[in-house]
DNA sequence: TTTTTTTGCGCAAACGATTGCGCGGGAGGT
DNA sequence: ACCTCCCGCGCAATCGTTTGCGCAAAAAAA
C-alpha cells in the first residue's frame, strides 16, 4: 500500500541504498552522480514518497519525539507552558507526545512507562510531584529528563521551576501589609514540592512580622477548582471566618470566585482574595485580581533549553533552575486597617 | 544497551517467537507450557523488559498513535478539546501527537506531512481552515481523519462542529432585542467555514428583523487577542461608534476587553459585549459574559468516536455531527431601548 | 510395533529504513 | 600490456518485533 524506498528505487533504476543517500541529502558525500540524483529525485516525487519514521527510528535509535507528561492541559498555566514547548520543540526539530495525567500518580506512572516503550529522545515532565520513583528508573535508561514546576529535591535531574517560597512569602506580606490577620491558605496537592515551598513561605512570613501560625486556616488537598469550591465554603461558615484568601493555583481560584459569588460575599469587601498563578482573564474580573505570575512560556522554552543540552553536551552538571515570580498588585485586596508601625507596607495604594 | 526481546528469550532459554507469544498473551493460543510460560515472564521481569514500539509498529503497521493538529493549545477553547481528546483516546488505548499550527496553513500542511511520515493510526484536525487540499492527500493515504470545529464543507469527512450560523443568528437576536442596531462584529479568519458561518448569521438576523447591514461594522480578521485589541481601539475613534460589539472568539474577548478598560469604556453601561465561545471565568469577569457556549468536551469526545468507529467499522457513510450551541446570558449586554413591538424580546432581564 | 495425532516450540521471513564494506570498470601512470 | 587508483554504486547486515509454517518428540490409536 505504502511507497516505500524500495518503490522509489525500482522506479529509478537504482539500489535502495542510492535511494535512500539521495534522499537523506547524502548524495554528494557519496559521490552519487547528478543523473543518477535527479533520477531519484524524480522518482520519489512522483510516487509521493515520503519516509517512514518507525523505521528510521528503529534503526537510528532516535525518534525526533520527545514525551511530555502535565497534570491537566486545560489548566491555562500548563496550557501556556505546554504550547511553549511545542513551539520550542519544533524549532530543533521535535514533535511531542503529549499525556495528561489528570493529576493521578498512577496515570502517571503508566504515561511514563508509555513514553519509555514508545523510545521518546527525552522526556519533559510536569509531574503530580508526590513520588519520583518512576523517574528514577527512567535515568536508569539514559534517556535525557527534565523537571518542569514540580521539582522535588530528591532527583539530581536538570529542572526549571519558580521560587515557589518567595511568591508566597511576599504574597503573605502583601496580605499583612494591607493589615490581614486571619489569612487562609487554600494549599495544592500536600507533599508536593511547590505546595511545600508556598506553606513555608506563607508560615515563615507570617512568624517573621509576628503574627501567630493557626494551623486551622491551611486548609484544602489539591489545585483543582472543587477543592478551591469547597474549602471556600467551609470557611465562611466559620465562626471566625479569615479575612484574606490565598488561594494556591488558578483553578483554585476559579472555585474560590463560584464560591464567594454563591455566598454573596464581595471581593475585596468582604473578604480579600490573592492566587498564586495569574491568568489572562485576571485583569478584568469584577475585582481585578492581585496575583503571583509565573513566568510560564519561559518555563516551557527553559525546560526545551535543557533537554538539547543534554542530548549536545552530554552529561554536564544537571542545573537547576529557579526563576522569580512577580506579585501583580491589582485591586482584590484591602487595606483592613493602618498597618502597624514598623511593619513593612507594600499594599496596593 | 536497551534490553531486547531476544535478551529476554536467552535468560529464558527459549526462541524469541515463544517469548513474543508470552508476552503478548498468546500463550494459550500456542499451546506454550505453564512452565515455559513463566520462565518468559521471570526473565521479562528480571531484565525489565519492555517492548519497544517502533518494532512492533513497524511490523502491525500499527502505532497506536493518534496525530491531533490544532491553532493553539493555550487557547482555552482548543486547550479544553484537547484535553478530552487525549483522555478518550487514552481510554482507547491510543496516545497523541500534538501539534501546534499557530494559526498558520503552511504550518498546518507542514505538521500534518510529518505526522503521515510518523504513520499516524489516525489524524484529529482542527484545521486553521483556509484551504484542504493537504487533507485530500491525507486521504489518499487511506487513513482515517476527522475534522473537528472549522469543517469546510469540501470535504466528504466525519467531522464534528457547532452550528455557528445558529450561534451567531441567536446571538446577534439578542443584541437586537436589548434594542442595539449599531452592532459590530469582530469576525475571525476570513474564509474558515466558523466564521463565514457567523457573519452569515449575523447579517441574517439583523435582516429578519428589518435593520440595514452596514458592511462597515464588520471587521478584524483573525481570532486572536492583538485582533479583538486593535479593532476595538478603531472602532471606538469612530463618529459613531457601535452600540455593541460582537467577538467572535474568547481571545478577540480579551483583546476586545483589555482595549475596552484602556480606554475606560465601560461594559455594558457604555458598550455592550456578547462573546462567542464562553470560558471559565467568564461569570466572574467585572462585567460577568454573555456568550455563545460550545459544548467543548463534547466535541473531542465525538472525535476520538468518529475515529474509532472508522478503524472498526471500516468505512461508512461519512458522518458529519453538528452540535448546538447555547447562548448563556448573563449582563454584558444592556437594553438600551424598549424593543419594538412585533420584535421577539429575550434579552436579559 | 507402527501409524496417527497432539503438544510445544523454533526457523526464518517479513516490516522499511540506514550504512560499512567492497566490487566492477574506466582513467591514468609506467 | 599491466598495475594502480578512483568513481559510482550495490550487497547484505542491522534495528526489534511478529507470525506463517513446519518439525521433532511425546502421547494416543491401531
Amino acid at each position: 500500500m505504502a511507497v516505500t524506498l524500495n518503490d522509489v528505487a525500482v522506479q529509478a533504476g537504482v539500489s535502495v541504498s542510492t535511494a535512500s543517500r539521495v534522499l537523506t541529502g547524502q548524495a554528494a558525500k557519496f559521490r552519487i552522480s547528478p543523473e543518477t540524483e535527479q533520477a531519484v529525485r524524480a522518482a520519489a516525487e512522483a510516487l509521493s514518497y515520503r519516509v517512514n519514521h518507525l523505521a528510521r527510528g528503529l534503526r537510528l535509535r532516535k525518534t525526533n519525539t520527545l514525551g511530555v507528561v502535565a497534570p491537566d492541559l486545560s489548566n491555562p498555566f500548563f496550557a501556556h507552558i505546554v504550547k511553549r514547548i511545542q513551539s520550542a520543540a519544533h524549532g530543533h526539530g521535535y514533535s511531542l507526545v503529549v499525556c495528561n495525567t489528570d493529576e493521578s500518580l498512577d496515570l502517571e506512572v503508566e504515561q511514563v512507562s508509555l513514553l519509555h516503550r514508545k523510545r521518546v529522545d527525552g522526556l519533559i515532565a510536569l509531574p503530580v510531584g508526590q513520588r519520583y520513583d518512576h523517574f528514577e528508573d527512567w535515568l536508569e535508561t539514559g534517556v535525557p529528563l527534565v523537571l518542569v514546576d514540580r521539582c522535588g529535591d530528591g532527583l539530581d535531574v536538570p529542572s526549571v521551576e519558580v521560587d515557589n517560597y518567595r511568591g508566597a512569602y511576599e504574597a503573605t506580606e502583601h496580605l499583612l501589609a494591607a493589615g490581614h490577620r486571619r489569612i487562609a491558605m487554600i494549599q495544592g496537592l500536600p507533599g508536593t514540592s511547590t505546595n511545600t515551598a508556598r506553606v513555608r513561605g506563607y508560615h515563615d512570613a507570617l512568624a517573621a512580622h509576628g503574627v501567630p501560625v493557626d494551623e486551622a486556616l491551611v486548609v484544602g488537598g489539591d489545585f483543582r477548582q472543587q477543592n478551591g469550591y469547597v474549602e471556600t465554603k467551609l470557611l465562611l461558615q466559620r465562626e471566625h471566618p479569615p479575612t484574606a484568601l490565598f488561594a494556591t493555583s488558578d483553578l483554585i481560584t476559579l472555585g474560590v470566585l463560584d464560591a464567594l459569588a454563591e455566598e454573596g460575599v464581595a471581593i475585596p469587601d468582604d473578604v480579600s482574595v490573592l492566587s498564586f498563578d495569574d491568568f489572562d482573564f485576571a485583569p478584568h474580573l469584577r475585582c481585578p485580581l492581585t496575583a503571583v505570575r509565573q513566568p510560564r512560556e519561559m518555563m516551557g522554552e527553559l525546560a526545551v533549553k535543557l533537554l538539547v543540552e543534554q542530548f549536545d553536551g552530554g552529561a554536564r552538571e544537571a542545573r537547576r533552575i529557579v526563576l522569580r515570580p512577580r506579585l501583580v498588585v491589582r485591586e482584590s485586596v484591602a487595606v483592613v486597617r493602618p498597618a502597624p508601625a514598623g511593619e513593612r507596607v507594600d499594599a496596593a495604594p
